[in-house]
DNA sequence: CTTTTCACAGTCGCGCGGATGGGA
DNA sequence: TCCCATCCGCGCGACTGTGAAAAG
């Protein structure tokens, strides 16, 4: 393949059908209304992130993302028919149907105290599935505190969020990429903990992609049955072991084999061309018998609103296969011949060639590429900024798709979540993205956390060893070979952020882009992929693309936030049982 | 026509076994 | 000479997206 085409044949993925040659907008039709994503993508709207228990608690604005808040009390149901009330602010993630054993079977660890639910799975209210509840164990009051989680990826979450992200689910299972990693701070060291993911529908519809986007197609089946939870295989363990690395559900394995659900604990079953949201749950491990009255308080949910995705059996947009190529170290065979591919003359690009980088003069052979984002995300660690100044102001991202400079400058970003529920309505914030890709390219910014590279780990540059141990082995095995040649440290502190390094002018960006958002839609409307009109990327990028030298760099990082500090750091008060919530963290510097 | 399934090729990591070198 | 540790290469399996065929 590579070498047959010339440069302005088409694309392996491009010979897909016309529809998979335009970078959808996803659910546009549906969520055209009130998107914050325009113009650029970014868009000028922020969403505004509280620390204001009050705003979280504003069930109107949880309710564009969870609408579960209009329900009556949650309760959760225990599989002995016992209840307890779920004191959640932003409206219950438990359905009032019992709890179901099953999928923890197996799972001496759970064995006792609580059972997780599983079923429909479902976010809304709409739904009558047999929900997820998930019920904790109570534990002495005073023991840990609300916990704070970064979505350690999400930049790279982003990129996909963009374009909608596809997940590929086959009878054998297949893992997500990108998969979940997050960082966890703010438990109590000695407490132990389960922690698991939980995949629930993200709304009620059907879809499909039709005319390069994705559109809703009747009603979602709600009587999906099978698994929906991943347990993390190091559960239950102490506060002390999640918070000492990331915690990544890099095997967790995605299925539309209905039976798989009992013999492959790592599967969850999920129906394709349906829309999903991740969830992760954080739950006290009850060392004692208390009452079921104080399990709820002990049970702490995350959602990462870019972590949605549609669930599919084979791609659809090619912008997201190609995401996928790039980024995901296991297709690193589709990915192109660098060396037949760009043979451009030097002066036919805008982008100077990196000297840095023996590859990277091939990575643009024109300037019809030397703006894509994930173009400039493999190589901009290595150029001095002022070589990009030009070509990343020359071509507007007009879709504000991607700022891929986050992850690939050396400096990721953590992305924290509070347990509560932020008043945002679950809008999808970009601003710390565009921080990020400012923070290489821009006069102003957010800036990320920075983090050192290696180019020895090439593969998974920034996002290093520990993600990649931790996702697609062992969390141990990358560190061991690598740590030593590892200029930082994998252990930082993190719980602790001074404030010297939150910058107040950062803070209003970060509020902004969790401002309170439209009352939850057909399909949440802050979830709405990004740009709602052709994106320069796709628009310019149809052809393949190709990465520079496999830098899955994005994947996840590799450092805990031992530099950065919550902006907002919800002082979440409340008793609440269980808080869902949702928003970037974003540390500055 | 749409969606799903399957075989395929490519990459990678891991584990095993042999080769090598040092010390007892 | 034997034992042990380390290094290296090979094979296998896991994983990926592709593309054709099958199924609905």
């Amino acid at each position: 393949m590579p070498g047959e085409e010339d440069s302005d044949a088409p694309m392996p993925s491009q010979r897909a059908t016309d529809e998979r040659k335009v970078s959808p907008v996803s659910g546009e039709d549906n969520l055209s209304n009130s998107s914050p994503y325009v113009g650029d993508g970014v868009g000028t709207n922020r969403y505004f992130i509280t620390s204001s228990s009050q705003q979280m608690q504003d069930s109107s604005n949880l309710c564009s993302f969870l609408p579960y808040a209009n329900q009556p009390g949650p309760v959760c149901a225990g599989t002995d028919g016992s209840r307890y009330p779920t004191s959640i602010h932003y409206g219950s993630v438990l359905p009032s149907t019992g709890f179901s054993s099953s999928v923890c079977a197996g799972r001496s660890q759970f064995g006792s105290g609580y059972q997780f639910g599983h079923g429909s799975g479902n976010i809304y209210p709409s739904y009558q599935g047999t929900g997820s509840g998930i019920a904790s164990m109570g534990l002495p009051a005073g023991t840990g505190g609300r916990a704070q989680v970064y979505l350690c990826n999400r930049p790279l979450w982003l990129k996909f969020h963009r374009h909608q992200t596809e997940m590929i689910i086959t009878k054998q299972g297949r893992r997500m990429f990108p998969f979940l990693s997050f960082n966890i701070t703010g438990l109590n060291l000695s407490t132990h903990y389960n922690v698991f993911v939980e995949i629930v529908l993200a709304d009620p519809n059907h879809w499909r992609f039709q005319g390069g986007k994705w559109v809703t197609c009747g009603k979602a089946d709600n009587n999906m049955q099978g698994n929906k939870i991943y347990v993390h295989p190091e559960s239950p363990n102490t506060g002390a072991h999640w918070m000492r690395q990331e915690i990544s559900f890099g095997k967790l394995k995605l299925t539309n084999n209905k039976g798989a659900n009992n013999s492959n604990a790592q599967m969850i079953v999920l129906q394709s061309l349906h829309k999903y949201q991740p969830r992760l749950h954080i739950v006290e491990v009850p060392e004692d018998g208390l009452d079921d009255v104080r399990r709820e308080a002990k049970t702490q949910i995350f959602v990462f609103p870019e972590s949605q995705f549609i669930a599919v059996t084979a791609y659809q947009n090619t912008d997201i296969t190609q995401l996928k190529i790039d980024h995901n170290p296991f297709a690193k065979g589709f990915r192109d011949n660098y060396d037949s591919m760009y043979t451009a003359p030097e002066g036919d690009r805008l982008t100077p060639s990196p000297t840095e980088s023996p590859r990277s003069h091939q990575l643009v052979p024109s300037g019809r590429y030397t703006m894509q984002p994930f173009l400039q995300d493999q190589f901009v660690n290595s150029l001095p900024h002022s070589r990009f100044y030009n070509s990343e102001r020359a071509v507007p991202q007009a879709n504000g798709i991607l700022s891929p400079q986050v992850e690939d400058t050396g400096a990721p970003q953590r992305w924290l979540v509070t347990p509560v529920q932020q008043g945002s309505g679950g809008k999808l914030d970009l601003a710390g993205y565009e921080g990020d890709y400012s923070t290489s390219l821009l006069p102003y910014t957010l800036k990320s956390l920075p983090l050192q590279t290696s180019h020895s780990l090439s593969y998974y540059s920034d996002s290093a060893f520990t993600s990649v141990a931790a996702g697609w082995g062992s969390r141990g095995a990358y560190q061991k070979k690598m740590a030593s040649a590892l200029p930082w440290s994998p252990r930082p502190g993190h719980t602790d952020f001074p404030d010297s390094q939150m910058p107040d002018k950062d803070k209003p960006r970060e509020e902004e882009a969790f401002a309170p958002g439209p009352a939850w839609v057909e399909t949440m409307p802050f979830l709405k992929p990004l740009d709602s009109e052709p994106s320069v990327y796709s628009v310019v990028c149809k052809r393949r693309r190709v990465s520079h030298g496999g830098s899955s760099t994005e994947n996840s990082p590799t450092i805990k936030c031992e530099d950065s500090r919550p902006l907002t750091f919800r002082k979440e008060t409340s008793s609440s049982s269980k808080n869902i919530g949702y928003c970037p963290f974003y540390a500055a510097t």
